[in-house]
DNA sequence: CGTTATAGTGATAGCCGTTCTCATTTAGAA
DNA sequence: TTCTAAATGAGAACGGCTATCACTATAACG
């Protein structure tokens, strides 16, 4: 395996995802990057996700819109998550249940290798608060 | 409500769509039709599809890819899917737990309006047999 | 230290799935 | 049959993402 590097461009990525609230996609981290006055380039910032990814620093995942989205989370491990879909406030979960009846609904069908992505989208109290108002 | 008019386009898709084993790409589709001698336009197929799912009569989902998929499912109400990623070999599946996870977990962190998709993707026993053949 | 090999960067072109545009066709009511 | 607007389809456009490649700068090495 070849020797990772330090950039000011990774640090920079790490940090701002760091400091989101909840899933950002890399269009978005990239003009917060911007914004903050670097000079970081686009192609730079999916690559930088991308690492974060692979080395388990940064999860992932689909956007109901189908855009690929990107958190620094807390939890280590495999692990499920509830965003605001309008603030992005997101919680993390763990769900036995769920992992039980994928393991039991892929055995039943004689399926193996099963892939399971659960994220829920919803609307938080003070999502749901403030469009009431 | 404007009336939907009945085009020889739109029931093409309907039977194509039928025909398929699994979920199917839009572009897959157009092209079995063209390959059937039918002068569809893609954007025909896109608007179909849209309409079948907006019926009912189609089932949408998201591959691991970012393409959406369709099928016309026997089932009628909401349901998930165990999806063999080889083969496309699709079966059906009711989850009274994943519901009730979803419900609990949404009531518990205060979020409304929970949208769940939960489709599984693994290896037919089928493909398995084949891979290792 | 300075040198150097090369991993990493970034502007930009390209890709691919999907949607939009708009002139033309056609379903279906009258 | 006539008529109107829903539907179609070729192609342009869009948006997220990846590939390209000349250039930069990290960090190993002397
Ligand atoms: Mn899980
Ligand atoms: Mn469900
Ligand atoms: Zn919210
Ligand atoms: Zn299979």
């Amino acid at each position: 395996m070849q020797p990772k590097r330090n950039t000011w461009q990774r640090e920079a990525v790490r940090a701002t995802l760091a400091e989101a609230h909840g899933f950002v996609s890399a269009q978005q981290l990239h003009q917060s990057l911007r914004d903050g006055g670097s000079t970081i380039g686009l192609a730079t910032v999916y690559r930088n996700l991308a690492g974060l990814v692979e080395t388990g620093e940064a999860d992932s995942l689909q956007s109901p819109e189908g855009e690929n989205l990107f958190r620094s989370c807390a939890t280590q491990g495999h692990h499920h998550h509830l965003i605001c879909r309008s603030c992005g406030d997101t919680r993390e979960l763990s769900a036995t249940v769920v992992e039980e009846w994928t393991q039991r609904v892929g055995a039943e069908h004689g399926f193996s290798e099963i892939e399971h992505v659960v994220d829920l989208f919803g609307l938080c109290a003070r999502c749901r608060a403030a469009r009431s108002a």
